[in-house]
RNA sequence: AGCGGGGUGGGGCAGCCUGGUAGCCCGCCGGGCUCAUAACCCGGAGGUCGGUGGUUCAAAUCCACCCCCCGCUACCA
């Protein structure tokens, strides 16, 4: 089976944090997961540099927009990369093919007929020669007097705006007055998809309901078309006729992405012709991790466009939504500090205490809160003292009982049904991640560990070893054995750990594809044994991330 | 305001779609073990499932209304 898996991309103003790395880290444990089942996967993902934030971004820093994304990009990649993410192509807006790519596409869609142009009043800023998104205007809001309204709504009073509401409308970006000028804008239109879309999404069932209810309400709703086009300097330039100067919007070319990074990632290896394999094969499966926020474009917006194309590319399979992170019970703020950064992340604690945190909290059903103290609890009781625990004492258990090599030998029949219970657990755990409840798989891992805690409790191999010698020998073996499997689950939520594993297990390579998870080893001679993890202190954790602020260790204690 | 999500023992969560007297982890209390990172295992106390009303032999689970929290509302990305 052939599956595309993506991750929406971040945008790259500034540092990500936590929050942006659940949608990658969910992304990249699925893409190991299909990978370990023995599926064709090509995981990609990329940065999100265009668009008026990150220009005026650069404008703040002195810099030109591209030398500013260059730099985030490489430093956003790097951070990807010592999270143990394992994209196959995590690429950028700028690349050369997704530009040619994207101007293709809509040149294609615009000659299919479903682009059209209309012309709109717009405020415009005559100190800073741009046209401002309503965002970028403030202004004393009409309604409860509040002084800094933002032109699309009022943070304090919390009504929805439009930006000529405000009164003495002013700049966000330089405080001069803006006025209205006329310009013209292309737009997809997407109410004509309405009926197909609906087709789509009431077909596809394998679509989460948050995601099917949500997008069928919007289409009952009435469909509205979709502007394509931006004033904007810095972005892809729109290849329709009469549209020189302007830009696509960032998020009506981001989403092509997806499309652009595969076909990219062919062109590298030198088999192009395996793009169209992957994206026109009606029989390749697509999914895409993203926040709640992006439902509508990724069940609504990308398959009207693939639709719009005509090219005969497959619609997205399934949309894995969560709802959001918060911080000790309140909201990221870059402005506030108050969140916790990827670089400080990765400065604080090893990537797998995070992996395996953020999936132990994923927000599933409803939002998530990161709070220090859970955080440190569940490392502390669950990841080391249920898992990694058990590692440490069977392993050094054939350490000093047995000079370090697992004993050959049969299994007795209570061994063999604690890998038979061990093998239903996996199958949960499997189970668990074909539906994309990945929190649940995860706490699956903790169970086997409990699962082998209480075997090695209850069957006494220490002393056995002086009386029983047969006996214990089989504790051991299955003990072993079920360490091995494990290290394969594992190995999907926790690389850097189950390959640690592995080689103090004294095995060869990576930890097994998961078909092979339970087949029996014997006489293996162990590998240097040391704990697998260690404890967590928060108030050091804390006291070590005000260091690193104070002192601006990393990028984002800098920006 | 509209739309979407949530409100379950001290904390964190599952169950609700496919109704049958509540489950998991942590914490707490008591016990066991000593191979292991003061780790592990066993037992126990503790909730009537936001509120009100309804459907039903039976509701955390279905319906209605209400209260509280969060997010989104499409030119922020």
């Amino acid at each position: 089976m052939r599956w595309i898996v993506a991750s929406a991309w971040p945008y790259i103003n500034a540092v990500p944090h936590l929050g942006t790395l659940i949608q990658v880290l969910s992304s990249d444990v699925y893409a190991r997961y299909r990978r370990k089942k023995g599926d064709s996967v090509i995981f990609v993902s990329g940065s999100d540099e265009h668009g008026t934030p990150i220009e005026i971004e650069a404008i703040k820093r002195g810099v030109s927009p591209r030398e500013l994304t260059d730099r985030m990009h490489s430093y956003v990649s790097d951070l990807f990369r010592r999270f143990g993410i394992s994209y196959d192509n995590y690429t950028r807006t700028e690349s050369q093919t997704h530009i040619r790519f994207v101007q293709d596409f809509y040149l294609k869609v615009y000659e299919n007929g479903h682009i059209f142009e209309k012309e709109t009043e717009q405020l415009y800023c005559p100190n800073d020669k741009m046209f401002l998104p309503d965002r970028f205007v403030v202004g004393t809001c009409p309604y409860c007097g509040y002084e800094r309204a933002h032109g699309d709504q009022c943070d304090r009073c919390g009504r929805l705006l439009n930006p000529t509401d405000l009164i003495n409308p002013r700049c966000a970006i330089c405080g001069a007055e803006p006025v209205l000028k006329r310009t013209k804008h292309w737009f997809f239109d997407l109410p004509k998809f309405s009926e197909d879309l609906r087709r789509y999404i009431e077909e596809n069932e394998q679509l989460p309901d948050n995601a099917r209810s949500m997008s069928l309400s919007m289409i009952e709703d009435g469909l509205k078309p979709r502007s394509i086009t931006r004033d904007n300097r810095w972005g892809i330039p729109a290849p329709f006729p009469g549209a020189e100067g302007k830009t696509i919007y960032v998020w009506m070319e981001a989403v092509l992405g997806y499309v652009s990074a595969v076909k990219e990632y062919f062109e590298r290896m030198g088999r192009p012709e395996e793009f169209e394999r992957f994206w026109r094969d009606p029989e390749t499966k697509s999914i895409y991790f993203i926040g709640k926020d992006n439902i509508p474009f990724h069940t609504l917006i990308f398959p009207a466009l693939l639709m719009s194309s005509e090219e005969g590319y497959v619609l997205p399979y399934n949309v894995a939504s969560t709802e959001f992170l918060l911080y000790e019970g309140e909201k990221f703020s870059k402005r506030e500090r108050r969140g916790i950064w990827l670089d400080e992340a990765l400065a604080l604690l090893p990537a797998d205490y995070w992996r395996f945190y953020m999936v132990y909290i994923r927000p599933e059903t409803k939002d998530a809160n990161f709070s220090w103290d859970d955080m440190a609890a569940k490392v502390n009781d669950e990841l080391n003292d249920t898992l990694g625990n058990l590692v440490h004492r069977v392993l050094s258990f054939i350490k000093s009982r047995y000079g370090g090599r697992v004993p050959s030998g049969k299994l007795d029949e209570e061994s063999r049904q604690m890998l038979e219970e061990a093998r239903k657990i996996a199958s949960g755990i499997e189970e668990d991640l074909e539906r994309v409840r990945l929190k649940d798989a995860l706490k699956g891992l903790l169970e086997m560990a409990r699962l082998g805690n209480r075997f090695f409790n209850s069957r006494e191999p220490w002393r056995d070893i002086k009386e029983n010698r047969a006996r214990a020998n089989s504790t051991v073996l299955a003990s072993y054995n079920l360490l091995r499997a494990m290290a394969c689950y594992m190995h999907i939520f926790m690389p850097f750990s189950a390959e640690k594993l592995w080689r103090m297990m004294g095995l060869p390579g990576e930890p097994s594809p998961l078909p092979e998870a339970f087949d029996l080893i014997t006489g293996t001679e162990l590998g240097d044994v040391e704990p697998l993890f260690h404890k967590v202190d928060k108030e050091e954790l804390k006291k070590r991330l005000r260091e690193i602020r104070e002192r601006g260790e990393v990028l984002s204690a800098r920006e």
